[in-house]
DNA sequence: CCGAATCATTCATACATTGCACGGTTTTCG
DNA sequence: CGAAAACCGTGCAATGTATGAATGATTCGG
């Protein structure tokens, strides 16, 4: 029979999968320098291109993190000419971002890092558990993030 | 077929496999407030407890961390009275961290921690995906930190 | 026995992120 | 219509986390 009390967190799901995740991302991130981007820029590329965003608030909000922190984030994409910011003209208090090409071309370098890196880490898994662990990560991810 | 060239990073394991894991790792943060500690000194006492560990130099090695943040986590855990630091005498440059009884249970506590957390995430997973996760996750750590 | 290497520790520093305050804008409602 | 309240983006100070370099004690190699 299973373990049914786990004597560490080592046997839980949880803790593992945030000491996995969190090495991944620095590892990600060491892979992006670059690029000079980090895993966040690239996670807001990710939302504008996939479903865009009518202003930072929301941008804050799907992301999981402090509108202050994407005026910094927004300000760097935009030194790298990723985005524009554009006054909404309906409601002048919000910025509109809009991907540039050059921000696009730049999403699809990060999404080839990343890529590269699926081919490295998921290389020893079977096809089937790849598989399952990549469905399991669609349902597990929080809405907010897809 | 499966997409070849996903468009957006979202599309690799990677890169959401970092995205769950660091939002896990908050999570776990968050609950771990009322013990007094973070997801790094649980690490420790893991290591602690499942492997044990010659020195502090070991333990940097075996967490992926600078050897001076070991000095701050395991002042924090002695404070907490969870663990002693020995002077080995063998080789006197070195310090023998010793689990104490109540280090042991207050890893027990963490690990309950942890297992309600799995409880409630993984919760909507099938039986087979979630076994599948656990798999791929014991295949995928990094040695050191087994 | 002496110089090089090793260990734990301290310190200064870098870095990411947050909360708060502010100016400009819109909405609510008396 | 107009004033108060709410909202958005931004700047700034503060916090917490982690690192690398310097230090002192100890051990090892020749």
């Amino acid at each position: 029979m299973a373990t049914e009390k786990p004597a560490t967190p080592m046997g839980t799901v949880s803790f593992r999968l945030g000491l996995l995740g969190v090495a991944q991302d620095a590892l990600y991130s060491a892979r992006l320098t670059d690029l000079d981007l980090k895993p966040k820029h690239v996670a807001l590329l990710c939302v504008l291109r996939l479903h865009g965003a009518e202003s930072q608030m929301e941008l804050a909000r799907l992301l999981g993190v402090a509108p202050s922190l994407v005026v910094l984030l927004a300000d760097h994409l935009e030194g790298l000419g990723a985005l524009h910011r554009v006054r909404d003209p309906a409601d002048r208090r919000r910025q509109s971002l809009r991907l540039t090409d050059a921000g696009l071309r730049l999403l699809e370098s990060a999404t080839e890092v990343a890529a590269q890196l699926d081919r490295e880490i998921v290389a020893g898994l079977p096809a089937a558990e790849r598989a399952a662990l990549s469905n399991a990560l669609d349902r597990l991810l929080p809405p907010r993030a897809r």
